[in-house]
DNA sequence: CGGCATCCGGGAAGATACTG
DNA sequence: CAGTATCTTCCCGGATGCCG
């Protein structure tokens, strides 16, 4: 029995499908099921593989994982790519089109920060981490700013630059980086958005500071969260 | 055997939520449920009652949409109020943080219609007509432009301002507008987005327009699509 | 290890019918 | 008009096992 688990082209009718002219509802048509756009944040800062966004999407199992990594390659968000020898194995990697859902995704995050419901001492990726700081910088805090951070968080590093007000997130790191950042991603953003003093952080083991100190009692700052919404009621 | 039907309070931990720090997970956990997007949406330009929406949310149950309803009342993004007689009833309505909503959905919309599965002459809601307006609009198209166009689309009528360059939608009929269009929306859309002429909805009796024939012509070239992504593969 | 196939239990979504 | 009640379908999440 063959079980045609063929699970969705875009021209057979799903009852589970808005097939709306609306550009809203289609967005949701193809990237509104259940962790497929976290899939996607994990790939906005470069590709990944399957087992390293496993890891980073805490709570999705392998087979959904596999059917989102499906759906969003058969959508066109994103590919699949044969790693050359000796690195061997295959990464997910998002299309041009993909790319551009960043903007989205930030402007979904902010104002999702002012539900009441958000609380920043969750857990968070690395990845989670460096795209909010792309998400809340605000201009007017980082104009005249140019540094560059590191962050070393886990396995995983990244590198962001302020330059003329913009801010500039990469994995990677750089080569002369006037702060460094060793520790996790809620560590990191315990200080930034949850007000807890780096001292303290640095104290309890759970970050490490090397480089330019003004620098971080600066940073720490850049990030303000918006007001928290009034639930009337 | 009291059934405990409390839907998840925001404690009680869910395999459904993500409980995640990271704003767009969090905002997955506010609505990324099947339809809850798309009922803010039909609220975007105004309150609207339970009906209403059903009959603009084509597929949507009974059943689902109070549970939706139910689900945002909680978080915040929308409140139940009584009608004044003689009207009365009871209608949804936004808060404050559920409106400003809307510049999110318009980058979600606009990045899905890039999506070459996107097809903009399927159905369309009156109010999904008048947001693709308000996202799509480019700046340098409208610049200068300063008119009112009124649309009545079946049982609801809404009012369009170009002013200043920005786009400006409201339920209700202006005073004197300079054209207006009596149809439906996916007619509009077709004119708009899909390329027909004005022309060949007239003689089908798909649209019917009143007023400034020259602003209808240029008002149908200010909304252009952006370029599909193309599938690799 | 990396990825996919399969089976299972629970629960969300969909359809329909019904009630105040 | 504004929802419940009920039943069915099928998606999600977990576990296991296969294969290169």
């Amino acid at each position: 029995m063959v079980l045609q688990n063929l699970t969705q082209t875009e021209n057979v009718p799903s009852r589970r499908r808005y097939e709306d002219a609306c550009g809203t509802a289609h967005a949701l048509d193809l990237i509104g099921e259940r962790w497929a756009l976290l899939v996607m944040r994990e790939l906005m800062l470069g590709p990944k593989r399957f087992s390293d966004m496993r890891a980073d999407l805490p709570g999705i199992s392998a087979n959904v994982l596999t059917q989102r990594l499906e759906g969003l390659e058969r959508a066109g968000i994103l590919v699949r790519r044969q790693l050359p020898p000796p690195a061997s194995g295959q990464v997910y990697e998002l299309t041009e089109w993909g790319y551009q859902a960043k903007p989205v995704m930030g402007a979904l995050g902010r104002w999702a920060t002012r539900s009441p419901g958000h609380d920043p001492s969750r857990h968070l990726s690395p990845v989670s981490l460096m795209l909010s700081f792309q998400a809340m910088g605000q201009p007017a805090l980082t104009k005249g700013l140019d540094a560059t951070i590191l962050f070393r968080l886990g396995r995983e590093t990244y590198t962001l630059r302020f330059a003329d007000g913009a801010i500039d997130a990469q994995r990677g790191a750089a080569e002369h980086p006037d702060l460094v950042f060793t520790g996790t991603a809620p560590a990191v953003a315990a200080a930034v958005y949850g007000g807890v003093p780096l001292e303290v952080l640095e104290a309890e083991g759970a970050l490490k500071l090397e480089g330019d100190r003004a620098l971080a009692a600066r940073f720490v700052t850049l990030f303000p969260l918006p007001p928290k919404a009034s639930l009337p009621g």
